[in-house]
DNA sequence: TAGATTGTTAATCGATTAACAATC
DNA sequence: TAGATTGTTAATCGATTAACAATC
């Protein structure tokens, strides 16, 4: 069955397990059970099998899973046995960190291109990367033949970024300005605003 | 009625509502309704108000929410109508970029200092702090009386870093390492990874 | 008053969990 | 074989939505 409509939940929770289980290999572990990946995540060791039941039988009974395959059947899904360029759109503080984050290595990401407004960043170096004018942003992101990007620009430009972003024809953007997106319904937008996390667990305190 | 054990996942909608309710304000807005806020946030309006009612009766019949009052009760129910200390652990590109970040103002969060292990970072100033001895965390922020943290470091770092923190008192961790913390139930963790976010896009390219 | 929108109830929908036969 | 763990079904639990009386 190859897409009977997951639902967007258990989508969510794939990059979790894949996290996880490439730390497992780093740790030089082979074989996990529902049950160990569930106590590592904090999550039921029967939502874990439902989950990855979805789309297809990766264990044996008995045993368990082989971190390895599975590994690599997630990465299949979620499409990230490929790596997919990113553009950085804001070369201030978190576009900078962004761009030279060595988190992407081996999990299907790398920055391509940053961009900025400012006429005294144009043309300085971010990490390896010469920041990028805006201006060029279309084109360069339709040559680039790039479809994720994110935004790090102050919440005011945002939105116009974004609007560019789309018509250059990207599909998936990670938005770190703190500010809802309108986009096509064809576009995907995530959001990180530390505050939001933050805000949650003060209810707590 | 004080505390009839809200879900965890509306209390995870405030904040949302929050900073959309501040940027109508910053819009000149005054009064706004269930359905232009769902609206905005791709929300239904039903459950906004099946939210909203946990917690009081906030709106009016026929006209709907005065924006500026109903900000100011999901602070108060989020406890950001105070300024929270924060302490930043690890001064690399996310912790530096974080520590500069002028996102926390108005919204309960303010980073008051800033930590790493190198040498060469100790002492050396990020924005407006000088970057203290990670020797010292507990002390410092027990001094501080610090209750919320993030975490900056790499992820071999991190899982240490985090019991440092709890003993010093810490009961709010944002999480910045792209791996699952181990704490006591007392404490709440949080995490952002982008790359968590952009793999739950790719499954939909 | 007429129109609009709330707060809340009941119905619906969807997600999680428990349990177990299958089988490695 | 005996023990362990999967994949899956059915039961439970919880969250969302629809609808509407109350009322501004």
């Amino acid at each position: 069955m190859p897409d009977k409509n997951i639902p967007d939940i258990v989508i969510g929770r794939l990059p979790i397990y894949l996290r996880a289980l490439q730390r497992m290999l780093a740790e030089n572990r082979h074989v996990t059970s529902s049950q160990e990946l569930g106590e590592r995540l904090g999550i039921s060791a029967a939502q874990i099998r439902k989950d990855l039941s979805q789309f297809g039988e990766f264990g044996k009974q008995g045993t368990g899973y082989s971190i390895d395959y599975l590994a690599e059947q997630i990465r299949q899904i979620l499409n990230v046995d490929q790596v997919w360029d990113i553009a950085v759109v804001g070369a201030g503080d978190i576009g900078s960190a962004v761009a030279r984050y060595q988190g992407f290595a081996n999990r299907g990401m790398q920055v391509t291109m940053i961009f900025d407004n400012a006429p005294s960043k144009i043309g300085s170096k971010v990490g390896s990367f010469t920041v990028k004018d805006i201006a060029n942003l279309e084109s360069d992101i339709k040559r680039g033949g790039v479809k994720v990007a994110m935004i790090a620009t102050p919440s005011e430009k945002a939105q116009e970024v974004a609007d560019k972003l789309l018509s250059a024809g990207v599909k998936a953007i990670l938005n770190y300005a703190p500010i809802n997106l309108t986009v096509t319904d064809d576009v995907r937008v995530q959001y990180i605003d530390p505050v939001i996390h933050l805000q949650r667990m003060t209810y707590y305190l």
